[in-house]
DNA sequence: TCGCTCATGTAATGGGTTACATGATTCA
DNA sequence: TGAATCATGTAACCCATTACATGAGCGA
């Protein structure tokens, strides 16, 4: 399962050279939805990447601003990340969700609070949703316009995009769905 | 985020005392579609609970088998579940894809790999929502068998199950959505 | 006889979060 | 004046995985 930040990175960093406060930003505006990560985490795998010669770093002096490390995909980087890329998955990609989780243990007793808990979800998904069909279409357009090189890739971004757009629509059918059990008195 | 493993095992000897091993068991056959864990981080939990005196243990010595450490939720350990479960979740639950991972960075070019990719998860997708439809509503059954004072759980676990059939019923959904798009040759 | 189930754990390593620490510039 | 942005990182801690170690009984 482990080490997908490293791949992250260096998908990135295939890119185009960058800082790791930079990767931060595209990482939370794009993969951020199925991969995040804090900044603290990122400095310390560029640093085991660097280590392992992946990647290579030089200091950008600047004016008024902390100095920049600009870290640099090296071609051994580059091997590595084409190679995982090519490796598919065969085991199940796995879920981890703890509303679930808390819904699963909750006492039948509180239909009080099962409701609550659903409906703070519903909001937070509804949010999202809209996010996924209204913003992310432009992030997706001004990630092309900063690397037109790449605008074939747009239709993988897309991809995942709509993959994000189907999971929060799904999430609020099952809630509505849920909601609707709980809210309508069974009649025992 | 962190510390959800704590509750799930709480939450199972709250239904009744057990071993690490049988909750093993019970979290694989029930939970495990969105919290899994190993034994050996079971063990350490369990541990950890013990310290903390939310759970207690005793040996039960056992002929022809290795003796068994049957743990007990005390007082404490149900005052801290409950509390949890009344506390609602304020953020988004948070999604870690490796796949969506591999398919943003994948090489546009790649049109092969990638449709050997969403193919593979097809088939596994495939046999998960399969189970969600035919397996789990037995096991569910089963395990309101054991602890028949649950019965009045199984809406809780049903809800959760159902999770399961549509959010597997959606991934399909995107995987032939994807799929028909990179197979059928674009246009430009 | 081979592998599975029952049953316990330890050790090493890796991955991730939170808190701490610093400090200038810019915009409201 | 206060918050956000840019920019770096360390330290402590927690959570999780993998490998290792042991060993009897049972069914194919």
């Amino acid at each position: 399962m482990a080490i997908m930040l490293k791949f992250a990175l260096l998908g990135f960093l295939n890119y185009s050279p960058m800082t790791g406060y930079e990767l931060e930003g595209w990482i939370n505006a794009s993969t951020g939805n199925f991969w995040h990560a804090e900044l603290s985490q990122i400095y310390k795998t560029l640093k085991q990447l660097e280590k392992s010669d992946e990647v290579t770093s030089h200091i950008e002096p600047q004016v008024g601003k902390p100095d920049r490390r600009v870290y640099t995909i090296t071609a051994a980087g580059k091997a590595n990340l084409e190679q995982w890329l090519e490796t598919p998955i065969v085991e199940e990609v796995d879920k981890k969700d703890s509303l679930l989780l808390k819904l699963f243990f909750s006492s039948p007793a509180d239909r009080a609070g099962i409701i609550v808990q659903l409906r703070i979800q519903l909001r937070l998904h509804q949010q999202k949703l809209e996010h996924y069909r209204l913003q992310t279409p432009t992030e997706i357009l001004q990630f092309a316009n900063v690397h037109p090189e790449l605008l074939s890739n747009a239709p993988l971004w897309e991809a995942t995009r709509r993959h994000g757009e189907l999971y929060e629509a799904m999430y609020i059918q099952w809630i509505e769905e849920t909601l609707q059990q709980f809210e309508t008195p069974s009649k025992e």
